[in-house]
RNA sequence: GGGAGAAUUCCCGAGUGGCCAAAGGGGGCAGACUGUAAAUCUGUUGCGUCAUGCUUCGAUGGUUCGAAUCCAUCUUCUCCCA
């Protein structure tokens, strides 16, 4: 079965400009291929996550990844299915970001003895010449054309700035400028990007009168088809300063019946024969198989140990046993209480389980708090520095969020 | 350049002088039920030493005993004409 079957069997492939073409191209022949990331935050998250294991699957089946930064086109920002314009990020910003990006990536990808390229747009965005630009890849688009794609739509409704409409002008001509410098041959990328990517191919075609090809995936949704990733909280990032391991691997513990495969198949390098087991499971023995979808993408992004950690650490919590050693945790100093005492009220905002004292008292007043166990009724309570004779005490908010809170004498 | 309209609490969206911390829905949080799922039901959802206190309705000033609601200026956005 060749690497193109396996994307397809995962359901990873959406769309392509030329489904025979592009088999034959990744079945036999080795090829140099792109994907494009906007450097929007520091951290890649769960979307990202998608596109990169793609990525990873290609270059152990012998092709070549580019990972193309959008360090010029960050400058603008992609109007597609966007109701709004996208605050502009200064430059500082965007090196900062990319440098993040190319990090999380190595861990997933490898880059050694040109294995895989990392490219970043600004390197032939920013000193283009303006009229130069116009006559040579202007002339290749319709803007009649561009205004009648389905990314824009929705846009169109709200107002579309010049400055917007060219991001798929840029994109594009990453492809021909990706070509002609490492020859490269298709653009993959999220379903959403479907509109940039065929103009890429198109402007390859009429510029330089050369066959190019382009793909999508799927994109990661939910069954309610919401963006997959997603929190109250914000991005579940694969940066585990800014999402830990145990929260990373909670999210995909907590997934819903529905995405359970879908998931295993996309995030996860396991056997599709070992997958298509588990689909057979039904009701409540689902439930076992997210424990495996969690431990098998906390493994590929935190490692090994760290999704141990995570998995012992949610058992405990759920099960039976009491091993705290694994739950996120705050510590605090004796100078955090007053006079040896600190309201629950208190503790709950230092710890940050809770944004203000209002939410903190309606919390314990519909019974939701718990303090090692033992239910919290007073939202008056004191807690003195006896209640850590442990040296920690263990804050339970709603069923699932354990919170350690470690007294540091 | 000319004309019309809009801006409300996380989002959508009511509210056109006091009864407005502001309807309704979504989302969030919590409770019940469960399988750390979904669905459903219930409660809750500006901040606070929560007993009548404080700060919100694009911004700044003004009118008034009293404004999200009226007036002026400004900002942003949408629409129509050029």
């Amino acid at each position: 079965m060749g690497v193109f079957e396996q994307l397809q069997e995962r359901g990873l492939i959406a769309q392509t400009t030329n489904e025979e073409k592009i088999k034959a191209l990744l079945n036999q022949e080795k090829i140099t291929f792109y994907i494009g990331f906007d450097p929007t935050a520091d951290s890649l998250h769960v979307g990202h996550f998608v596109q990169i294991m793609v990525m990873s699957h290609l270059q152990k089946a012998g092709h070549t990844p580019i990972a193309l930064f959008g360090g010029g086109t960050g400058m603008i920002g992609d109007p597609s299915g966007k109701t709004e314009m996208r605050k502009m990020l200064s430059a500082e910003d965007i090196a900062h970001n990319i440098n993040c990006f190319q990090k999380q990536m190595s861990r997933l990808i490898d880059f050694s003895n040109g294995k895989a390229i990392m490219a970043n747009n600004a390197d032939w965005l920013m000193n283009l010449n303006y009229v130069q630009f116009l006559r040579e890849v202007g002339v290749h688009f319709s803007v009649n054309r561009m205004l009648a794609a389905e990314c824009y739509k929705q846009r169109l409704e709200k107002g579309l700035s010049f400055f917007e409409l060219n991001y798929m002008i840029m994109q594009s001509y990453d492809f021909l400028e990706l070509n002609r410098r490492y020859r490269c041959q298709m653009q993959l990328g999220g379903d959403d990007q479907w509109s940039n990517i065929i103009g890429g191919v198109e402007l390859v075609r009429r510029s330089d009168q050369k066959e190019v090809y382009g793909m999508t995936f799927t994109l990661l949704t939910t069954s309610e088809g919401k963006k997959m990733g997603k929190t109250e909280k914000g991005a579940v990032w694969l940066n585990s300063e800014k999402t830990s391991p145990f929260d990373f691997y909670q999210y995909w513990r907590n997934v819903s019946d529905d995405d359970v495969i879908k998931c295993l198949k996309i995030l996860t390098f396991l056997p599709i024969e070992e997958i298509n087991e588990y689909a057979k499971k039904e009701g409540s023995q689902l439930n076992s198989v997210k424990e495996v979808l969690a431990f098998e993408v906390t493994k590929l992004i935190h490692g090994e140990e760290e999704a141990i950690k995570a998995q012992e650490g949610a058992r405990a919590l759920f099960g039976a046993g009491v091993n705290t050693e694994n739950m996120p945790s705050t510590t605090l100093t004796t100078t955090d209480f007053t006079d040896g005492n600190l309201g629950v009220l208190d503790m709950l905002l230092k710890v940050k389980l809770v944004p203000s004292k209002g939410e903190g008292r309606r919390l314990i007043e519909q019974g939701g708090l718990s303090i090692n166990d033992v239910k919290v009724t007073n939202t008056a309570e004191i807690l003195t520095i006896e209640h850590f004779n442990d040296g920690f005490i263990i804050v339970k908010k709603g069923k699932k969020v354990f919170h350690k809170v470690i007294l540091n004498q």
